[in-house]
RNA sequence: GCGGGUGUGGCGGAAUGGUAGACGCACCGGACUUAAAAUCCGUUGGGCCCUAGGCCCGUGGGGGUUCAACUCCCCCCACCCGCACCA
């Protein structure tokens, strides 16, 4: 009982407990049931859908999804408090390679291992305080989900959406396995260090092409989709007008048909080149060794289309000559390493002078270039190395000469349709969905192949993913399972084959948003929840989805409406896409990336590592694994609890663009919420006092800063400017840091500003924002349940407003006038403020624009 | 290679074609303290002039349109995302 108190550490401790805080009020928030959601809800409330991507269960979250999840949170309480009915749910997208690779490291079997770091990431996401409908969680590997998947496939099937076709995958022929394009690396499988082999199998797609003029038009419905995501959409979709042309063989019957988009320059044709895989190139290969040989090299390439088109540019003569159908020439024709058998008719007509590649190509094995574009009518160019692909005017083209690219594209085709070589086409850009996956850990497709009846769906679902598989030898574990495939075919009864493989991952993340809304119905939806719900009215996630997952999802939702499943062909009306997290990267003197825990850095802006060896800060990098750049939240949050760390991610920048890690802005964040805290704590000790009549002086200004705060933090929060909301809420709280005054008028406003400011900073600092309304008005309800701010309007508008004075426009003074003030008073008040500068100066012209600017422009 | 984006102080960034650098971080100075931490107050784009005060330069680089350009147009550079089997 002697001992004393440890006054020094007593006055050190923080005054607001986020640790025992931040729990506490989660528990309050499930205690009240304030994020849970019904499938089919009564009532009129409005309602508002936000999702954000779910996580693949990895294990551990990390910064990106801090970041994600508190932009989609940020949202979902701000709609909560504007009276809509939320729904905000989260699951796992949970199949993948990752759990076959941990399976054949650790041992573990791929279930287990999934299950395992789903439970760890629900409790890192419980503890950020995210306002989720917990109860809607469901995984992709689970059968309940995947189940009802395979349910889609075959209603798909029935639809005609579905066929079986030849493609291509990349082979390691020392594994025996199918490698995804990660694992190839520099052309080489990533475990066995084999050439990659392009290996022709039979697979499963969907038929989204059938899909390509809708995906495309029903871009223009998405007004709140980012631009440059429509436009990547767009491009990738690639809808192109143009001429299939059919070329003779010279001595034979056959032909060779190209796709064209410049029929325009056919007489420029220089050689016709044709991909490797092309059937003229397959027959030649037969009795040429040569040939084969250089198709094999191309195969060597690699599947993915960044490889082939970054490789060296690569041909070989076939010796076979073709004629054009316009001017009775022989061309070459050339097996060529970038001519890709999946875009067009897999053959192309070589115009080097209109075309870059061509152009390149034509260089290096000196073929001709002539000269059939020029950017003036009548004039004839020289071509060096740079080739005339814009628009322009024809020449050396027999009866195109003198028109423009267009009126010739349009002329040459009329032409080719008379002649019967060839005819207008569009053509697409866009591929059909290859969907099987000879792997593992993903959906069962739920096919069995009879020799008799051919393929026959599975009735039996969910057909469930066998426990006892091995994953000591490579391969599919499925396919060297000693009795899974072995069934009764369905129909005949006769022995037959299950289908292997299972399917691409993307399928998953296709519909899982549709499944949100009823995560327990018999049926793959409730139609009456997807018609209540569906669209999701604000989807959050990275900028690296733009493209596939997107697109895949819109075709989906159009397929499952076709299906009776949905009644909505866009998924998501709202996108927002952010940025990724980031930090400096480290390495020690033997080149070795270093974690930060390991770095310290000095004042004088060195680092070493704890024991003193030197460090080189590098660049600042996507935190990875690889760079060992990471944070991990869980810490973080630890160290800062969770309403630092989700102002931190929220702060420092817009959220589509990247945003840096660091230490510094992270204790900031601390310090914000233990400031604003401290200032509800100050303020609650405070007088209380009726409000007055009237308010005058600095708790006049203080209103007016309030409310206008209300305006633009709600126009920040609608227009995900979230850094900017959270620059009005440091510019609010500052206002009321300092002595706390005896003005009653001012104590008032104080007490009315440290309300409104917690239920405008609730959205992104939730916890504290509870802590700072129950220590102002203890026994209120919870902030999560209360309503948005309302301004009030007389103390928004600005009665006064400060302009600008230019000479020539540069700033020489500033004005402060009434607003609406007549140009005629305030343009004399801008000439007498800035009358130094004026001097011995001429007017030659005054631009007035009111309430903003006087730009003085004059002469000596 | 192709498609899409980004670039503003020491750092993150703000700015309907109209006062560039809001707000934060960091730094520096001051108050409080025996001291430190925390907190509070204040300074801070660069250069120059003799102070008050003023001048010049400045939004990746180069050109252009405009009374006025971070903002619009053209060319270039650097970095990032995607490229169909990573998710």
């Amino acid at each position: 009982m002697t001992e004393t108190p440890d006054r020094t550490q007593e006055s050190n401790a923080p005054k607001y407990d986020f640790a025992a805080a931040e729990p506490a009020w989660q528990a309050a928030w499930e205690q009240a049931g304030c994020f849970t959601a019904l499938d089919v809800p009564a009532g009129d409330k409005p309602k508002y859908y936000v999702l954000e991507m779910f996580p693949y269960p990895s294990g551990k979250i990390h910064m990106g999804h801090v970041r994600n999840y508190t932009l989609g949170d940020v949202v979902a309480r701000y709609k909560r408090a504007r009276g809509f009915d939320v729904l905000h749910p989260m699951g796992w997208d949970a199949f993948g390679l990752p759990a076959e690779n941990a399976a054949r490291q650790r041992k573990t079997d791929p279930a287990s291992w999934t299950y395992a770091n789903i439970a760890n990431m629900r409790g890192e996401l419980k503890r950020m305080g995210l306002s989720l409908d917990w109860s809607r969680e469901f995984a992709t590997c689970d059968p309940e989900y995947y189940g009802q998947q395979q349910q889609i496939f075959l209603d798909f099937w029935k639809a005609g959406l579905v066929e079986r076709k030849q493609s291509a995958v990349n082979w390691d022929p020392v594994d025996n396995t199918v490698l995804a394009n990660e694992q190839v690396i520099d052309g080489r499988g990533w475990l066995s260090g084999a050439l990659v082999e392009r290996k022709i199998l039979s697979q499963w797609f969907l038929k989204i092409t059938d899909y390509a003029p809708e995906l495309l038009a029903g871009l223009n419905d998405l007004p709140r989709w980012p631009e440059r995501v429509k436009l990547m959409q767009e491009n990738w979709i690639g809808r192109s007008e143009g001429a299939e042309v059919t070329f003779k063989l010279a001595g034979s019957d056959d032909g060779i048909t190209v796709y064209t988009t410049r029929p325009d320059t056919l007489f420029g044709m220089s050689f016709l080149a044709i991909a490797p895989e092309h059937p003229v190139a397959k027959s030649l290969a037969e009795r040429n060794a040569e040939a084969a040989a250089f198709i094999a090299e191309c195969a060597s390439q690699g599947t993915s289309e960044a490889a082939i088109e970054t490789a060296e540019k690569k041909g070989f003569d076939t010796g076979l000559f073709v004629v054009n159908p316009f001017n009775g020439e022989k061309f070459p024709v050339w097996i060529a390493n970038f001519v890709l058998m999946e875009y067009g008719t897999g053959a192309i007509f070589g115009c080097p002078c209109g075309d870059q590649r061509d152009l390149d190509f034509a260089r290096k094995y000196n073929l001709p270039v002539p000269v059939v574009v020029s950017p003036k009518a009548g004039e004839v160019p020289e071509i060096g190395n740079k080739a005339l692909d814009g628009d322009g005017f024809i020449v050396n083209s027999g009866f195109l000469d003198g028109m423009s690219t267009k009126e010739a594209k349009a002329a040459a085709i009329a032409k080719l349709e008379e002649i019967g070589a060839g005819k207008s086409v569009v053509n697409w850009r866009l591929r059909d969905w290859g969907i099987s996956r000879q792997r593992y850990w993903g959906c069962p497709i739920p096919v069995i192949h009879c020799e008799v009846c051919g393929p026959v769906a599975e009735t039996n679902l969910p057909l469930v993913l066998p426990k006892d598989v091995t994953f000591d030898k490579p391969g599919n574990p499925l396919d060297h399972h000693p009795t899974w495939k072995h069934v009764n075919c369905p129909q005949c009864g006769k022995a037959a084959t299950r289908e292997t493989d299972t399917f691409d991952t993307f399928i998953d993340s296709s519909w899982y948003f549709a499944r949100f809304t009823a995560p327990h119905a018999k049926t793959p939806t409730n139609l009456s929840a997807v018609k209540h719900w569906l669209p999701v009215d604000q989807y959050v996630g990275g900028i690296e989805h733009a493209i596939l997952h997107l697109l895949y999802a819109r075709f989906f939702t159009r397929a499952m409406q076709k299906t009776g499943h949905v009644s909505v062909a866009e998924p998501f009306a709202g996108l927002f896409t952010q940025g990724m997290v980031t930090h400096e990267s480290y390495k020690d003197a033997d080149g070795n990336w270093l974690y930060p825990e390991e770095v310290t850095k000095h004042a004088d802006g060195t680092a070493t590592t704890a024991d003193g060896r030197p460090v080189t800060v590098g660049r600042i990098e996507k935190m990875s694994k690889s760079k060992r750049n990471t944070v991990d939240p869980g810490v973080i949050i630890e160290r800062f609890g969770a309403d630092a760390a989700r102002w931190f991610v929220l702060s420092d920048n817009p959220p589509e663009r990247d945003v840096e890690w660091t230490e510094t802005g992270a204790q900031g964040a601390f310090r914000f919420v233990q400031r604003l805290y401290r200032l509800a704590e100050t303020i609650a000790a405070e007088p209380k006092v009726a409000k007055p009549e009237t308010f005058s002086g600095e708790a006049k200004k203080l209103r007016q800063l309030t409310h206008r705060s209300i305006l633009t933090v709600t126009e920040a929060l609608e227009t995900f400017a979230f850094n900017v909301a959270v620059a009005r809420g440091y510019e609010l709280a500052g206002a009321l840091v300092g002595e706390s005054p005896t003005d009653p008028a001012l104590l008032w406003a104080r007490r009315e500003a440290i309300g409104i400011l917690a239920r405008l900073l609730a959205p992104m600092i939730p916890h504290v924002a509870e802590a700072v309304n129950a220590v102002l008005n203890p026994g209120a309800g919870l902030v999560a349940e209360q309503t948005w701010p309302e301004a009030d309007p007389a103390l928004t508008v600005k009665d006064e407003v400060t302009i600008a004075v230019q000479l020539n426009g540069k700033l020489k003074a500033t004005i402060t006038v009434p607003v609406g003030g007549s140009q005629e008073a305030n343009v004399a008040i801008a000439k007498a403020a800035a009358a130094g500068a004026l001097k011995g100066q001429t007017i030659v012209k005054e631009i007035y624009v009111a309430d903003r600017i006087i730009n003085f422009v004059v002469k000596p």
